[in-house]
DNA sequence: GACAAAAACGAACGATCGTGCTTTTATGGC
DNA sequence: GCCATAAAAGCACGATCGTTCGTTTTTGTC
């Protein structure tokens, strides 16, 4: 296990710097700071990423991985079909909730940020958020396979609708501080789930 | 009509930081870039703001009046129940996509900037997304009244709800660049609306 | 057309930004 | 424990940030 002083280190800025940037957004996101918080020099920081970008970059990465591992990953490890579409939705709410973001969910704050910013940044938060509908999307294709929805349900139009919900979620449980947002959020869920279902 | 030459550079900064903001934020609104646009000298610009807080402010204000302007009104003179909720997803739904705001609609970048931050500019924020709620269920429950939608239907949840479509509609548009991103909006909108009248 | 008021300008301020250097300190394989 | 290398620090740079101040230009009223 060739885990160098550095790469620890470089794990903790990381760590620290999602937490960040869920709260001032991957652009507002600042070395300076970052080295504060760390008890970190500027310079000592800036060497283990070679610039701004690749930093941010890196951040996303890293939350991806966090994200895996505390949402998709346990959720597939759930029976086909209704379970597991389920498990996927309610650690979803549970990551917006109280994941490692204080500041809301990154990913949400970083596309409303990037989506008019091309570059390899964008391009990244892009890639991701497609393999995420796609994780979605199949894992509906397995529950019409199962014979849990119809057959003619469209699963990317079904994970299409379910983001729609999440967002919904963080809207109105962070901007609005709606006391309903989770009420609210499953109940959508569910009219969702039993259009989806036959009727 | 006191319409003095001070207004009407004010307007003219407005009108074009309403723009600016929506690309780069409330936050990245820079009083530099905007005078420069508008070949202004920055305290020629600033002087008619006394901070730069208040000029976000204002920039809501601006944005909000647009919008009440090109989406609620016109929604709001067409006949009760489900025409004039149609017209409102509609004429928002056209609002997202090529309102006066290139960089996307600047209420959803402005929701997930500042959703914890707290000032005077959540604050406001807050309100105007909240009184848009509020015309949406009301318009929702006159359909209710109407007898277009079934009596039990929650309008708050409704609202809730289609506010939800529009935001996966934002991120699928912009984000993804999907290009089935409308049909999905609409997908979902009839859904929704299927869902709330009378089976 | 004079003249007070309003609007715009120009220059400067302290702070902070990302990034490049050089130097000092810590690490880890032999 | 030596020593090449990696990690961290220190310092400085040009740029840009929001804001202030004093001056100049423009506006609108009598």
């Amino acid at each position: 296990m060739p885990t160098t002083k550095g790469e620890v280190t470089r794990q903790a800025v990381l760590e620290r710097a999602v937490a960040l940037a869920s709260r001032v957004g991957l652009g507002g996101l600042t070395i300076g700071t970052l080295a504060d918080d760390l008890d970190l020099s500027k310079s000592g920081l800036f060497g283990h990423f070679r610039s701004k970008e690749a930093l941010q970059i890196q951040v996303l990465e890293h939350a991806a991985a966090t994200f895996v591992d505390s949402v998709v990953r346990p959720a597939l490890s759930q029976p086909r079909g209704v379970p597991r579409v389920r498990a996927l939705f309610e650690r979803w709410l549970e990551w917006t909730r109280s994941g490692p973001m204080p500041g809301g969910c990154l990913f949400v704050a970083a596309a409303t940020e990037l989506d008019d910013r091309p570059g390899p940044v964008r391009d990244r938060l892009q890639q991701l958020q497609r393999d995420w509908l796609g994780v979605i999307a199949t894992s509906f294709r397995k529950g019409v396979e199962e014979g849990h929805f119809r057959r003619d349900a469209d699963p990317d139009q079904f994970a299409h609708d379910l983001y729609g919900v999440a967002l919904a979620y963080h809207h109105a449980q962070r901007l609005l501080q709606d006391p309903k947002a989770e009420g609210r959020a499953r109940h959508a869920f569910e009219a969702l789930l039993s259009t989806a279902q036959r009727h």
